[in-house]
DNA sequence: TATTTTTGTGACATTTTTGTGACATGATTG
DNA sequence: CAATCATGTCACAAAAATGTCACAAAAATA
């Protein structure tokens, strides 16, 4: 996998989608491009690290390819929708659905390179790093396990999610609401109190190793021993 | 100094007010709150990362209180407007401005945490590891630690953030109702004397270094040596 | 669709932190 | 050098944060 961030822009103009291209790729990313949404997902699309999608599109809107996408695929790809329409409604929809940014058209491409850029620069770096270890403990991001001593601790997504996040960064102290936002994404609003429940059933699941996983009380969750 | 950021809500509606300052602070902000715009004025307005302004109010509308707010302060902090109303001229009024966002009431508190975190989070750059220095004093704000020759100082939060203010601004008095007033925030009612029993723990968890935070009678308290 | 697994929530127990009153000590003012 | 006010200290109460469980809701799977 290479480490350069590869976009799909989705929209049923083709000057658009050549405006995009165009500028993004002059910014270094790697663009590909769709003409529709049923284009779209004919593609891989765990490839990309950002998705730009028409809001009005023939048959599929890009809410709808965004739901998708969100289903099938990587929750926490971020996507960037391109609208004319400004109404109340259409915002809510977007960022129900998670999505990071909107974009009204017609955009300055400035605009455009600035979101593509925020956007892509807090969205975590490309995986170079595959194994990490910590004492005896092995988090593999390419297989999504967590081993002890070799063997492998049983763990559900967001248990993964979770203790990965801690054990790569051990010794880091994540506040609730940053475990919860980096897990669970922005939008969705769960009470914090679910971290604490998800944390009890990776101890659990730990054994005596749960003890690693500690709470500074009013800071949050950190890894270490 | 904080990486925690800091809203200041100014509406006329008490209830209003509650739902902002409640839901925000739990997703991590620190909520300051004023009934009116003439209040919000008589605070230091600089130190906000983002303001949430009811168009209408009293004497001076959140319009108005925005030109002043950009004019004589920060240009570029983002301001939500909550507004009622929901006509063409208003949005534009409010866009001119430099307004980032609308939220039309009743809002859901879903779509006003959506817009505080995607607003916040484009305005700033995320986790810079700042470090402070004083002596062999280390403020960590990442991690919110504080190090003392290269060893931990156990604090909890209330402890750590009067700590690393007075660390930060080392020599600086600080008066008791202006801790008050930064850890606590502006409407919780606790006796003053609460921060000398915190200072006092402080204290007495620093050991011989505790001498370093100073009080200048009838003053406040200050850190050197 | 039925079944199983995962995730989210409320209720309650436990632990940790925070706040307060009472009193001691020290500083400031006239 | 009183008288007064500000600060330090302690023990305990109140509140907040965390841990834990049983069960409901939602999602994944068969």
């Amino acid at each position: 996998m290479s480490d350069k961030r590869k976009i799909l822009a989705v929209d049923d103009e083709e000057d658009i989608l050549e405006i995009l291209s165009f500028n993004l790729t002059g910014e270094g990313y790697t663009v590909d491009t769709s003409i529709s949404a049923e284009d779209a997902l004919r593609k891989n699309l765990l490839q990309y690290d950002l998705f730009i999608l028409d809001v009005m599109m023939g048959q599929i809107s890009g809410f709808r390819l965004a739901e998708k996408i969100r289903k099938e695929y990587s929750l926490m790809t971020p996507i960037i929708f391109l609208t004319a329409r400004d109404t109340e409604n259409d915002r809510v929809t977007g960022f129900n659905l998670g999505a990071d940014d909107y974009l009204a058209k017609p955009f300055s491409v400035r605009e455009l390179i600035a979101r593509v850029k925020a956007i892509l620069r807090r969205s975590s770096p490309p995986e170079v790093t595959m194994e990490t270890t910590y004492g005896d403990f092995v988090v593999d991001t390419v297989n999504s396990l967590v081993l002890a001593d070799g063997k492998v601790i049983e763990l559900t997504r967001k248990e993964y999610e979770i203790l990965s996040l801690l054990i790569c960064n051990a010794g880091k102290i994540f506040p609730r609401h940053e475990i919860l936002s980096r897990i669970w994404g922005d939008e969705v609003i769960v009470t914090d109190r679910t971290v604490d429940v998800t944390v009890a059933r990776i101890r659990k699941k730990m054994g005596d190793r749960g003890k690693m996983i500690k709470n500074k009380s009013g800071f949050g969750y950190y890894f270490g021993d």
